[in-house]
DNA sequence: CGCCGGGTTTGAATCGTTTCATAATACGAG
DNA sequence: CTCGTATTATGAAACGATTCAAACCCGGCG
């Protein structure tokens, strides 16, 4: 159905080595016969067969890049700020979306690399470095996103989760609040134990303050309205005086079903703050305070990093490390 | 570098052939040669090369799709349904993103093409309809999806977004107001004209209302946060009574200007509503009234609207067209 | 007039997989 | 013991683009 180059070649009068030249090395070709297989091509509607280009270069143009939740504001920033990178360098993005889902990440980084992809860009969701080591020996090469890579295996972009979830902590903590609820996905999940141990130290230096810890069943701003539930079901003096939730949708769940369904208010009665700082928190009924991650800066510098291993196969892996940032808004007024 | 079949059946002491009937059709192996053969796999790390594959099967198992903004929680929420869908039907999806660019989406038109990818579902940003004319003469599947096909010729999935339009202006002039405007982005893009369109139609059936138009550089919280605050530079009496914006994220940007930024009040001095009831619509300071379209009945639609032209390539275009539904919230309360 | 050198063009070889007609083998029945 | 059949294995051909050494053409120079 689809014209090949050899028909081209055919209608054109030329060989089929010209007409691969007048479409990869134009200055080769002599002008009136560059023309001729320029009018070839366009009266047949040939389209240069991608699969039969790369089987023969051995390689695609083309990155792969796993995110964990592509519908999270955050990680649709970062993804963004890659394909805009990339695009520059001349290379092609295709995403897959994992959804935390070590099966589908699995199913993804098994898709590219039957696609000869140039590189990978993940989000890992479950334990790859395995599967990462067995990309690098077979020449393929990938970049840790937002997840530290080992000691000095893997390229990484990461930002301290650690730091973040002290900082959040603290925070909570001056503003007078001393008993705490952590709200977060499955403590599997690396950024969530990270934000969880930060807290802990945090609250581990006030010989007062307590940490609750609360798993919801998904990062989602449904999984947070199903906790912020649970909370307000109790008697009122066992509710925190804070929430410290691992992502910006858990807290607008969260914050919905305390203030929303169940008329409490926010800071007044309960202090909430959440993570990623994506663009609606401070839209939210309460604007919601947050810890900032440079997700644009991420997303680019992963890109960079591809790069750099792309264009050096022995260029040593780096791992960039952003530090986050406060973002105090009204939810945890004090 | 990467290891090759006929490495893998040299390791194995078989043919060529047997090791692909050992990947592909491991019925009509013997089970101690499956064995060998698996295990010879196994210590080379051989992944198949799909682009080998593609080019002797002729087309691939992907579905290409393109969306005008992936940033957006709508456009997200469509792709994420598309993607499950295709996920059971065995076919893998990769997206690409035109960000309203029709260069980037021809671009993108182009790279799927190359790789042969079985279909492709396309949000269009520029008029696209000689383009996927082509596509369809080569034998490759197209669904257009949020912008009805032409007469008869393009499978589609659409909201009718004239409706939508009518409904919202409609609400607010049930809701007394009279001096209404509307905020959209580029009158280029059909969402944008045609919700218009439906507005226009509501306000001329009262003859004491008005609509007055502005234009948004983008279709981002951003550009509606700039569209809001020259709005507010306006003497009070030329401020209109209730805005209409074409997306929720010009409308919580307009919201936030108004209300955060100058010290309006929703709705009493200014309502507010906007379209598509994305997620966060009702975690507003104001909980936002919005124009609902089913997303994930969209996104599963066009993959089953294109299952089907795949299934018999001279199957009936069929256009699939949803009603959207007006959710009323505090911003339009009257 | 023959040869040289440049710019052009040619077409066979190659990439890795799948397919399929054919060959090899094993096993039972006669 | 032989033939027929069923099961399994073989390997050449094909997919379509790119590459590259070789052929070709033509004007200029000795």
């Amino acid at each position: 159905m689809a014209a090949s180059i050899k028909e081209v070649a055919a209608l054109a009068g030329v060989a089929v080595g010209t007409v691969s030249n007048v479409l990869n090395h134009p200055d080769r070709v002599a002008p009136a016969t560059r023309e001729r297989v320029q009018g070839a091509v366009e009266t047949l509607g040939f389209v240069r067969n991608d699969a039969a280009r790369q089987l023969r270069a051995g390689q695609s143009r083309t990155i792969g890049m796993i995110v964990l939740d592509s519908s999270n504001p955050f990680f649709a920033a970062v993804a963004r700020a890659a394909e805009n990178e990339a695009t520059l360098h001349g290379s092609d993005i295709i995403m897959g979306n994992s959804g935390n889902d070590p099966d589908r990440e699995a199913r993804y980084v098994t898709l590219f690399e039957e696609q000869r992809v140039q590189g990978v860009l993940i989000s890992p969701a479950g334990d790859i470095s395995a599967r990462i080591g067995a990309l690098r020996d077979r020449g393929v090469a990938a970049v840790l996103v937002d997840r530290e890579g080992g000691p000095g295996d893997h390229s990484s972009v990461s930002v301290d989760d650690t730091a973040g979830g002290f900082m959040a902590a603290e925070h909570l903590l001056d503003t007078g609040r001393r008993r705490l609820a952590f709200v977060g996905g499955s403590p599997g999940i690396r950024q969530v134990a990270d934000r969880l141990e930060g807290a802990l130290k945090a609250v581990s230096e006030h010989p007062d303050a307590s940490l609750e810890v609360l798993e919801a069943a998904d990062m989602t701003v449904l999984a947070g309205r199903a906790v912020g539930q649970e909370l307000v079901e109790r008697s009122r003096d066992r509710l925190p005086e804070a929430i410290f939730c691992a992502n910006d949708l858990l807290a607008v769940g969260v914050l919905q079903s305390l203030l929303l369904i169940n008329g409490l208010r926010v800071p007044e009665d309960v202090a909430l703050i959440g993570y990623d700082d994506i663009d609606f928190a401070q839209s939210t009924v309460v604007p919601l305070s947050s810890i900032r991650q440079p997700a644009e800066e991420i997303g680019r510098t992963a890109v960079t990093l591809l790069q750099e291993q792309l264009a050096d196969a022995h260029a040593p892996a780096r791992q960039v490390r952003f530090t986050p940032e406060l973002v105090a808004r009204q939810s945890t007024r004090s």
